[in-house]
RNA sequence: GGUCCGUUCGUCUAGGGGUUAGGACGCAUCCCUUUCACGGAUGAAACACGGGUUCGAUUCCCGUACGGACUACCA
C-alpha cells in the first residue's frame, strides 16, 4: 500500500501521561509492529510555560513499564532527530519563513491583550479573512510600517493566511470523510512571539520530515486537522500527507466528559500508568502499577476501550494484540472508563501467571512488611492465594496471616460456633498435631489427623473446620485449611491453636 | 453561540435491511466446594426519539433530542 509504516506518539511534557495517552501510544505501537514499521516518540515541548521538568522522564518510564518501547526518540537514536521539538527551533523558523515567502502566512503584531479585548467585545471573534484587515499585521499595515516594526524588534507572531472558499476533506480512517469549509477556520498562529512554533506548525513539519505515514491521536485533534491539511497544502506536501485516525475519547467513569487527572483523586482510582510525584501533594497521583495492576493487563484493558477484534476472545497478549489489531475496528463513540473491568483483566492475568513470576512480583511487598520468606515458601504462598486476589497488594492484605500472627478473630463466627464441649476436642487436636513428626507435616497427613479425631469424638466437620480456620487465619476466608496448615508449618499451627483456644473461651 | 464528532443491555461491545439482537464486566440464582475464591450453569438487562426509503428497518436517508470535542501566541 505504501512505504514502511512510521507512526509517532507525541506527548507534551506537561505532567503525567494519563491512560488516554497510553492507549494512543498503544494503538500507534500496534500498528507499527503489525507492519514491521517504526514507532517514534517525539516530545512536543514547545510550550515553555507549561513545561514540567521530569515529565519527559516520566513518559519514558511509563512506556518502558508498559512495554511500549519506541524505536526512535530522545535518547534512543534514530535518523530523524532531534526528537525534542525545543531542539528543532531553527527548523520551524525556516519553514515559517517559507510560508511567508509563499504568501501563505503573515506577520502579526497584535498583543495578547489586544486580542483578549477583541474577544471580550465579541464572543465570536475570530482572527480570519473577515477581520485580519482591521488588525495589526503585515497584511493590513503599510509595508514600510511592517518593516519598521520588524526592524525595531517588536514582538510578533507569524500567522497562517487561511483563504476562504476552500473545502477540506479529511479521510479519517476511523470516521470516514469529514468536511470543513475554510471560511470557518481562523488564521492560526504558526510561530509564537518567543520564536517557538505552535503545535500546528511543529506537528506538520515534523510529521513530514520524519516521514510519518499515520497520525493516530485523540479525537480532540479532529477540528484542528483542517488547519493541518491547509498547512500540508501550503507547503505543497498534500500528496504525501499522512493518513489520519482520530480515536474516541476515554470518558469519566461517572457523569460526562473526558477522563481527567482530577477524576482519579475524586474517585480514588488510578488514571495514570505509574505514580507521579509532585512537590505539591495535591498534584501527586498514584498509578496502575502502584495499584497492583500488571502492565499486560492494563494494555489489554486499554486496547478494548474503543477497539475490539470482532471475535469473542478478550484476553490478548501484546503480540496477540499486534496480530489482531486493525484501525478499521476502532469504534467511533467515546468509551467510559470502567475500573471493574480493569480489575477483571488483572485477575485473569494473575491467574495465568506462574508462581515463580508471581513470587518475584509479590516479594517486594512482603519485604516492605518486614518479612524475608524463602523462595519456595513464597511460591507456595502465591499458589494458595493466586485464585483469590485481583490486585497484587491483595496478596499481603488477604494473606498477611501467613507471615505474622492473626490480628483479629472473626468474633461473630466464633460466638456462633464455639461450644464448651469443643474445648476438649481442640486440646486433643493440639496434642495429636504435636505428635506428628516435623518431617511428616504435610497437608494430607494433617488432614488425616484431624479427620480421625473428628470421627473418634463424633464431631462434624462443619463444627470443627470453620473454627480451626479462624484459629489459624482469623477469618472464614482463605485457602483450603489443610493446605494452609501445611504452609504455615507445625510450630505456628500449634501456637495459634493454643492462643485461639484461650481467646475463644473468652468470646463465648 | 459557531464548527465538527458521536448515540446497541448500567458499562465495554458484536452485528447489520428479515437474528430468539451475540459476548464480556458488573448484578442475581444455582452447581462445584465442609470456608473464601476459581471454575461451570442459568437469569434480569439494550438497538435515544420522530419521519421517510422499503414487502420489511436496530441496520440506509433526513430531522429532533441528548452527549462530547474544539473554538489560546496550550498541546
Amino acid at each position: 500500500m505504501m512505504g514502511p509504516i512510521r507512526v509517532r506518539f507525541a506527548p507534551s511534557p506537561t505532567g503525567a501521561l494519563h491512560i488516554g495517552g497510553v492507549r494512543t501510544a498503544l494503538y500507534n505501537y500496534l500498528l507499527a509492529k503489525k507492519y514491521q514499521g517504526t514507532f517514534i516518540l517525539r516530545i512536543e515541548d514547545t510550550d515553555q510555560v507549561r513545561y514540567v521538568p521530569g515529565a519527559e522522564a516520566y513518559i519514558m518510564e511509563a512506556l518502558r513499564w508498559c512495554g511500549l518501547m519506541p524505536d526512535e526518540g530522545p535518547g534512543l537514536g534514530g535518523e530523524f532527530g532531534p526528537y525534542r521539538q525545543s531542539e528543532r527551533k531553527a527548523i520551524y523558523a525556516r519553514y515559517a519563513q517559507e510560508l511567508l515567502d509563499k504568501g501563505q502566512a503573515y506577520y502579526a503584531f497584535d498583543t495578547p491583550e489586544a486580542l483578549e479585548q477583541q474577544r471580550e467585545q465579541d464572543k465570536t471573534f475570530k482572527y480570519d479573512a473577515a477581520t485580519r484587515l482591521r488588525l495589526r499585521n503585515s497584511l493590513a499595515l503599510p509595508e514600510a510600517e511592517t518593516v519598521r516594526l520588524l526592524a525595531e524588534g517588536h514582538p510578533h507572531t507569524i500567522r497562517l493566511k487561511v483563504t476562504p472558499g476552500q473545502t477540506i476533506v479529511i479521510q479519517d480512517l476511523v470516521r470516514g470523510d469529514v468536511r470543513f469549509q475554510s471560511d470557518e477556520l481562523d488564521d492560526k498562529v504558526m510561530l509564537k512571539a518567543d520564536g517557538l512554533p505552535t503545535y500546528h506548525l511543529a506537528n506538520i513539519v515534523d510529521d513530514h520530515l520524519m516521514q510519518i505515514t499515520h497520525v493516530i491521536r485523540g479525537e480532540e485533534w479532529l477540528p484542528s486537522t483542517a488547519h493541518h491539511v491547509l498547512l500540508y497544502r501550503a507547503f505543497g506536501w498534500e500528496s504525501e500527507m499522512p493518513q489520519f485516525a482520530h480515536l474516541p475519547l476515554i470518558l469519566k467513569p461517572d457523569g460526562k466528559g473526558k477522563l481527567s487527572k482530577r477524576d482519579g483523586v475524586r474517585l480514588g482510582i488510578p488514571v495514570f500508568p505509574i505514580a507521579w510525584e509532585d512537590e505539591n501533594p495535591e498534584d501527586s497521583f498514584t498509578g496502575f502499577r502502584e495499584f497492583g495492576v500488571l502492565p499486560e493487563a492494563l494494555l489489554n484493558f486499554l486496547a478494548f476501550l474503543g477497539w475490539n477484534p470482532g471475535t469473542e476472545q478478550e484476553i490478548f497478549s501484546l503480540d496477540e494484540l499486534t496480530a489482531a489489531f486493525s484501525i478499521e475496528k476502532i469504534g467511533k463513540a467515546g468509551a467510559r472508563f470502567d475500573l471493574d473491568k480493569a480489575k477483571w483483566f488483572n485477575q485473569q492475568y494473575i491467574q495465568a501467571t506462574d508462581v515463580v513470576t508471581l513470587a518475584r512480583m509479590v516479594r517486594p511487598m512482603i519485604e516492605a512488611q518486614g518479612h524475608q520468606p524463602a523462595d519456595a515458601w513464597l511460591e507456595g504462598f502465591c499458589a494458595l492465594m493466586r485464585d483469590r486476589v485481583t490486585l497484587l497488594p491483595d496478596f499481603w492484605e488477604k494473606g498477611y496471616y501467613f507471615f505474622e500472627p492473626v490480628r483479629e478473630y472473626d468474633v461473630k463466627n466464633v460466638q456462633k460456633r464455639w461450644k464448651p464441649e469443643l474445648r476438649a476436642g481442640f486440646e486433643q487436636l493440639h496434642a495429636r498435631l504435636s505428635d506428628v513428626a516435623g518431617s511428616q507435616w504435610q497437608g494430607p497427613v494433617v488432614q488425616e489427623v484431624v479427620n480421625s479425631l473428628m470421627q473418634a469424638q463424633n464431631f462434624k466437620p462443619g463444627e470443627v473446620l470453620p473454627l480451626l480456620r479462624i484459629a489459624l487465619a482469623g477469618t472464614m476466608q482463605g485457602p483450603a485449611v489443610f493446605e494452609m496448615m501445611a504452609l504455615l508449618g507445625q510450630t505456628v499451627c500449634l501456637q495459634r491453636l493454643e492462643t485461639a483456644i484461650a481467646s475463644f473461651d473468652k468470646m463465648e
